[in-house]
This record gives structure tokens, C-alpha cells and sequence, in this order.
RNA sequence: GCCGGGGUGGCGGAAUUGGUAGACGCAACGGACUUAAAAUCCGUUGGAGCUACGCUCCGUGCGGGUUCGAUUCCCGCCCUCGGCACCA
């Protein structure tokens, strides 16, 4: 048996069978159950990575998977298109980005059609064309009617190598999420921000309805990210006396999520920058050493200042507040541990029951009053703390708290929380650690924001009958100034409300905003009415399975959920939550080698544990994420051009369960390929004799083998049922089909060929074989 | 420090949640076919032992426990990978 059979030529001629019958191509059918699979868009770099194959080859198999058990089937594919690259290219080149963009385009949907995964590629979208775009501004112009899209001067993080602001979660810990090198500066700039603080809550409790569909880890990343705490704002009044002008009574407002150890309060804390300090400062009335630590922490980074190990270090400030609840005068302390930005960047330190207060209280020798004791406890309240006691059991008693002394936890936490707000010194209070979007970009490739800034009218959107808000075409990349700024005829216009002569806005939109909706676009991709037909939406949306990277855990999968949620809002959907199921696939790795006189190597470049140019040894490292910097990449086409198409795609979805990281291997790839000549093989041995005598009576004469090879059959079917349909564990599907396998070829020695029986069991084998080994 | 994953052969990983631990594959070794090689096929492959064509004992990070029975459940540790972290 010398047969093998020549990859590359068989996918060929059957990927053109399917693009002429459009076995792809899916449509709105109510008399099939529907399932939207989706798998990330890419950015379009130029060319298609191990890491793109395997998301989609992931997606591919479930689709392939519903299509054969009756789904309507959804899956389409689009591009992420603007972006730095292509402005980058454009500067470089002195060349236009989207002609850079479009070549990326063309070279990449060739590799993934070479591929052959199943795309219905009418529904293909760029989301740099003005035909997608223009729905970016249209919903920002919604945005701004609703009060959702707000334009303020704040300190934005920007990073210098992207030249451009930057959100929030993309400046996460103080470095850019694109170059992660790079620590972001902070800038004073005018820029648009969404009110994402308006669905904050959404946000958060909606994570509940997700439980079982999402990764824990990504809910949990969210949950911290939007940093929800509900609490209480509490004004201390300042001891008139203790100010040296005497004659600036004022309040110091904190926040706090424990106003029932409100009686254990042992001073208070402002931030060093807190407009009391600095008025103290201003009137002259600061001691030097109060001075010397504002300036001291001003020079220190926010990033160094809560870096792990820093001691607590405060100054007396010299002035007093009046507790509320029981009139005690307290010190107040300026401390590098209270921060501005969060809550009110005042705290009442309670040293006994948190324990950086107790760290602190316990340097500078404050009391420690304790106020919370277990529900049990039977010792001596007023005997001092060696630690804080910090237990959170509601079951926990408030004492030494005049009339509310004795109650549990949560009821003080109420009862003390309404009694502030009846006297008129307190109010409850809910803070989030999530910020509103910072939405404006200073680059030239990506969305215009659809706004005239007029002397006389303000802010004017621009008629939503003259959208899109065209990119021009002509743009001087060449100059190092900004290129829309720079282009007369796309920034002066006349005012659409009072006609005078006015400007554009010449930022752009963050591209998140792009990612942030695309998949409804891919429902309805034509319509030029609205950004989708909310009816057909409906059939549709929301996606069944997303699966995608866990880079974008609280990047483009937050954004995307508020985009939901504003869009529902806006009536275009129906529901909350965009996504239904959530998997986040791991990455494909591959050991680095490094050579002393040639930095990284590729594993091409290293043979029997020597460089390849120059004889050193080189060095295998860790394994780690291919990337092109470190050279451990493998190119999906030469893999392809080697193995076929099929046995790449089988590797990847047998080697390792789909959310775990994936070693790439030669020899495991080469088994892959072993075996899928295995099954074509056994499948041409008979299929001219199955083909010939048709389907047989099962009940003819079946010997024992012919009933173990259908009892394994139908094990198989259940098994393959439960691995891709229920538990997406690719890996072991491949398995069982090996498995199959396996006893085909034990059958196989045992045939009997005058039996109709064995004959049919083995075409009834043959035949599931080859249709559960499709989806992979 | 807090919250999650996880720890199983030489390797990637199974065991569908309390019922034969190590499926399937890779690597390795032995054999068949071949003038030879490739390809293919067959066999062995957790460890130790024995009176050895079978059988016994030990084995799922460590120590206890529940159970007729534990990789799986409970208690206490160790290690590891993520995430969060002076968030008031």
C-alpha cells in the first residue's frame, strides 16, 4: 500500500466546491434553530500568524459542528483596519494607509481562504471604509443627544510612542497596552469622553448572568476593574479654632465603606495634594515639614507611591476635625498612602480594624480605640491590638458606639449611615475604580469624530444626512505636525447651525470604538439606513460563541458590553449582554533559542544545538508566545504548503485543550498528518466496494466483530456530541476519533467479504468517521 | 496579602465529576516487510518485585480524614501559573 494523498490538491478542488455551492452562506431562516459563532476580527497586519489559525480553526469546528446538527449557522469575518501600523507605514513611506491597509487585507483573506475555513465572506467588513465608519459617528452623534458623550479637560495618559492619548484600561499600571515598555505621561487636553459611569452598575451586576458562560478569571478581571464600593460620605467639620486664621471653619468630606467604626476613628488622613493642605500651604501657615513631605511626594510617581513595600509616612498637619457622631476632636495627618483620585482623597483612619491605618496609627503613636469584636467575644474590649481586626463575618458586633453599640455589622453600617444623612453630615455613596472613556485619539487614521466647533453655537454634531464625516484621501503624512489639523478643506466648514465659518474636530476616534459593536454590522453589513436592521438583529444576536484572546478580558470585552448596553438604550436590541458564551484560547508557543553572536534564532536557524551561521551553541530557552521579535514563529503557509491545511488545523485542536497554552511540535504536527493518511488510506481501500453494494441489512449474519465495530461507531458519535457540542474539548474528539479508527483497522483483519453484515458495520464506521472527522 | 486556575508517565494530555488511573498522540526500544532506505504494519513502554507467557505490592504535589471504593469529597500544608492590591 503505497498510497498517500496529496493535501494541497484535494483542499484545493473542494474548497472551490464549496464556494460554488455557498455552503457557507446563511440567512435569516426561522424554520432553523440559529447559532452566531465569532471569532476576534484580526488587525490587519499583513499576514496571518499560528495564533490567528488556531482561533479560528477553534471556531471553525464548533460551526462545522452546528451546521451538521441543523443549525443555521453565522459566521463571518471582517477587519480591524484602523489603527497605528498603517499611520506608521504611511509617515515611513510618505504613502497613503489605506493602500497599505487594502494590500494587508487582500494578502490576509487569501491565507484564511487558503485555510479554508468556512467565512460567509459577503458579509466581510473593514472597519476603516466610510461605508462602517459612518456608523461610528452616527452613534457618537446618538451618544451626544442622550448626554452619554460628554467633551471635558482632563489629565489623559499618552504615550509617546503612539503620539495619541490614551484610555484608562489601555494605561493599565502605568504603561501602554501597546508598548508595554513605554510608561505613559500624563497630558492636560481636551478630549470627548463616554459616561460609562452612567452603566457602571450595569456593568458590574450584569457579570452575574454571565456566571457559566464567561471564564471565571475574565468575570473576576472585570468585577476588579469596575471596582465597585458602596459606602458613605462623611463630613468632619474643621476646628475653627485650630486654623491660625481662625477663620476657616470648613469640612473635610471622606468616603468610607465602614461607617460603623465610625467611634474608632483615631485621626484623619488627607492626600498630600488635597485643597487643604494646599490652602494651608498658600496661607502660609504650613510647618516646614508639613512643606517639605508635600514637596518630597509631589516628585514621586503615583506608581512608585503605592508600590509594594512603601512605608507609611505622614505629617501632623496641625489642625482638628470634629467627629459627627460624637463630637471628638481628632488630629488631621496628611499621609502618602491617601491618594487623590479615589473616593474624596480624605480618610478617618481606623487603626484598630484596617490595617494600613493600624501601621500608621501605630508609627506615630495614635490610639487605638476598638469598635468591632466578634459576636462571641468574651475579653476585655480596651485591651490593645496587636494587629487590626479586620474579619469581614457580618456576624460581628459594633460596641463602644454610644446608641447603636451592640448591633451587628450590617445593621449599624444602615442605621448610622441614615442618621448622618438625617443631620445633614453624611450621605450613602457608591465609588467606582472604572473611569469614563476617553475616547479621542490625536492620530489621523481612524474614525473623524462627526463634530464642527463653532465660535457662536458651541459644539454643533454635524446633520446626521451629511454622514459619513469623510477621511480625505490627500493627507500629508510627510509633515510632523498633525495631518487632519493640517488639511484646510477638511477643517474649515461653515457652521451647519448658524452658517458662519467654524472648524472640525480633527481628533479621532479610539479604534476600540470600531471592535466595539462590528459584530452586529456582519448581521446586516449592506444596510445604509442604520448601523443594522434591529429585525434581523434580533434573529441573530446575541453571539453564541466568542472566542478570542484574554488580552482584551477588560479592554474590548468591557467596551463591547457597554456599547450593549447603549445600544439597547438607544432600541436597536433587545437584551443586555452581547455575548452568550465566552472562551479565551491559549496561546501558541514555542521554545526561543538564542545564539550569543546572533541574538534570537529562528528553530530553523539552529541545528543539533548550534547556531546555524556561526557554530555557537545556541541556547533553548523557555517556551514563549511566538512572536516575531523573539523568531520562535512558524509560518502558517509553509506549514501548510508541507502538511496541508487539515493536519494544521488537527494538531492544534488535538495537542491541547482549547483555553490552554499550545506547544507547538514538528514531530506531534507530523502525527497529525500520519494519521489523516491512516483514514485515507483504510477510506480507499473499500469505498469502491461500500460504494458498490450500497447499504446492507444490519441484521444479516453480523459476526462479533462486525458488533464491536458498531458498538464503537455509536460510542464514537456520543462521544464526539459531547466533546464538540457540549464541552468543547477538541482534543479529545480527535481522540475518540482515533480511537475509531483504530478499531476500523482491527476490523479491517477480520472482514469477512462474502458477509453483507461485516460490510455494512464497516461502511456504516467508514461513513460516521468521515463526517465527525469534518468539523476538524 | 486577597481572589481564581492548576500540580497525573520521558513529553502533550485522558479519566464525561466517587467505580479497572495513565485513553489518544509524541518520543523511545524491539520486530516484520525491503538489496537498502523511506513509507507502512505488529509489539513493548509508570515504578518495584516474583516461584515470570501470569501474579503481587507501590503509585495522581505532601500529611491526615470520610468511604466497600478517592486523581475526584473534607481538613491542614507545599509548589506553580494568572488576576487584583496602600481603593479607604
Amino acid at each position: 500500500m503505497n498510497e498517500k494523498y496529496f493535501p494541497t490538491e484535494i483542499e484545493e478542488r473542494q474548497q472551490q466546491r464549496w464556494a460554488d455551492a455557498k455552503v457557507f452562506e446563511a440567512d435569516v431562516d426561522e424554520s432553523h434553530p440559529h447559532f452566531y459563532c465569532l471569532e476576534m476580527l484580526p488587525y490587519p497586519s499583513g499576514r496571518i500568524h499560528m495564533g490567528h489559525i488556531r482561533n479560528y480553526s477553534i471556531g471553525d469546528a464548533l460551526a462545522c459542528y452546528k451546521r451538521m446538527t441543523g443549525y443555521n449557522v453565522l459566521r463571518p469575518m471582517g477587519w480591524d483596519a484602523f489603527g497605528m501600523p498603517a499611520e506608521n507605514a504611511a509617515i515611513k513611506n510618505n504613502a497613503r494607509p489605506d493602500t497599505w491597509t487594502f494590500e494587508n487585507i487582500n494578502a490576509m483573506r487569501a491565507q484564511l481562504q487558503r485555510v479554508g475555513f468556512s467565512y460567509d465572506w459577503r458579509r466581510e467588513i473593514a472597519s476603516c471604509t466610510p461605508e462602517y465608519y459612518r456608523w461610528n459617528q452616527w452613534f457618537f452623534i446618538q451618544m451626544w443627544k442622550a448626554g452619554l458623550l460628554y467633551r471635558k479637560n482632563a489629565t489623559v495618559n499618552w504615550c509617546v510612542k503612539c503620539n495619541t492619548s490614551l484610555a484608562n484600561e489601555q494605561a493599565e499600571g502605568g504603561f501602554c497596552w501597546r508598548h508595554e515598555d513605554v510608561p505613559v505621561e500624563l497630558r492636560e487636553l481636551e478630549q470627548w469622553f463616554i459616561r460609562v459611569s452612567k452603566y457602571a452598575d450595569q456593568l458590574l451586576d450584569d457579570l452575574d448572568t454571565l456566571e457559566g458562560g464567561w471564564p471565571e478569571r475574565v468575570l473576576t478581571m472585570q468585577r476588579n476593574w469596575i471596582g465597585r464600593s458602596k459606602g458613605a460620605e462623611v463630613d468632619f467639620a474643621i476646628d475653627g479654632n485650630s486654623t491660625a486664621s481662625g477663620s476657616e471653619p470648613g469640612v473635610i468630606r471622606i468616603f468610607t465603606t465602614r461607617i460603623d467604626t465610625i467611634f474608632g476613628a483615631s485621626c484623619m488622613i488627607v492626600a498630600p495634594e488635597h485643597s487643604l493642605v494646599e490652602s494651608l500651604i498658600a496661607s502660609g501657615n504650613a510647618s516646614d515639614e508639613l512643606q517639605a513631605f508635600v514637596e518630597k511626594q509631589a516628585a514621586i510617581t503615583k506608581e512608585d507611591r503605592i508600590a509594594e513595600g512603601t512605608e507609611k509616612e505622614g505629617v501632623n498637619t496641625g489642625l482638628f476635625a470634629i467627629n459627627p457622631f460624637n463630637g471628638e476632636k481628632l488630629q488631621i495627618w496628611t499621609a502618602n498612602f491617601v491618594l487623590t483620585g479615589y473616593g474624596t482623597g480624605a480618610i478617618m483612619a481606623v487603626p484598630a480594624h484596617d490595617e494600613r491605618d493600624f501601621e500608621f496609627c501605630k508609627k506615630y503613636d495614635l490610639p487605638i480605640p476598638r469598635v468591632i469584636v466578634p459576636a462571641d467575644f468574651a475579653g476585655d474590649v480596651n485591651e490593645p491590638l496587636t494587629e487590626a481586626f479586620t474579619s469581614k463575618d457580618e456576624s460581628c458586633i459594633v460596641v463602644n458606639t454610644g446608641e447603636w453599640s451592640g448591633k451587628a455589622v450590617p445593621e449599624a453600617i444602615a442605621v448610622m449611615t441614615a442618621h448622618a444623612q438625617a443631620n445633614g453630615f453624611g450621605t450613602a455613596q457608591t465609588n467606582f475604580k472604572i473611569r469614563d472613556w476617553g475616547v479621542s485619539r490625536q492620530r489621523a487614521w481612524g474614525t473623524p469624530l462627526p463634530f464642527i466647533h463653532c465660535a457662536t453655537c458651541g459644539i454643533v454634531p454635524v446633520p446626521e444626512n451629511q454622514l459619513p464625516v469623510e477621511l480625505p484621501k490627500d493627507l500629508n503624512f510627510a509633515s510632523q505636525g498633525a495631518p487632519l489639523a493640517e488639511h484646510a478643506g477638511f477643517v474649515n466648514v461653515a457652521c451647519p447651525t448658524c452658517g458662519e465659518a467654524a472648524r472640525r474636530d480633527t481628533d479621532t476616534m479610539d479604534t476600540f470604538v470600531d471592535s466595539s459593536w462590528y459584530y452586529f454590522r456582519y448581521v446586516d453589513p449592506k444596510n445604509t439606513e442604520l448601523p443594522f436592521d434591529p429585525k434581523v438583529a434580533a434573529y441573530w444576536t446575541p453571539v453564541d460563541q466568542y472566542i478570542g484572546g484574554i488580552e482584551h478580558a477588560v479592554l474590548h470585552l468591557i467596551y463591547t458590553r457597554l456599547w450593549t448596553k447603549i445600544m439597547r438604550d438607544l432600541g436597536l436590541i433587545a437584551f443586555a449582554e452581547p455575548v452568550k458564551n465566552l472562551l479565551t484560547q491559549g496561546m501558541v508557543c514555542l521554545a526561543t533559542a538564542r545564539c550569543e553572536e546572533h541574538d534570537w534564532l529562528n528553530p530553523t536557524e539552529v541545528l543539533d544545538g548550534k547556531c546555524k551561521f556561526c557554530g555557537r551553541d545556541a541556547k533553548i530557552g523557555r517556551t514563549e508566545k511566538m512572536s516575531k521579535s523573539k523568531k520562535n514563529t512558524i509560518d502558517p503557509d509553509e506549514m501548510i504548503n508541507t502538511f496541508g491545511s487539515d493536519t494544521v488545523r488537527l494538531f492544534m485542536l488535538f495537542a491541547a485543550p482549547p483555553e490552554k497554552d499550545l506547544e507547538w511540535d514538528d514531530s506531534a504536527v507530523e502525527g497529525a498528518s500520519r494519521y489523516l493518511n491512516r483514514v485515507w488510506r483504510i477510506v480507499h481501500k473499500w469505498h469502491t466496494q461500500i460504494a458498490e453494494c450500497g447499504m446492507r441489512n444490519a441484521d444479516s449474519g453480523s459476526s462479533a466483530a462486525a458488533r464491536a465495530v458498531r458498538r464503537k461507531t455509536h460510542q464514537t458519535i456520543q462521544r464526539i456530541s459531547n466533546d464538540i457540542g457540549q464541552r468543547m474539548n477538541f482534543n479529545t474528539g480527535v481522540a475518540a476519533l482515533m480511537e475509531l479508527t483504530n478499531a476500523i483497522y482491527d476490523f479491517d483483519k477480520k472482514i469477512d467479504e462474502s458477509n453483507s453484515g461485516d460490510l455494512f458495520a464497516l461502511q456504516e464506521a467508514m461513513e460516521a468517521l468521515v463526517k465527525m472527522l469534518a468539523p476538524f
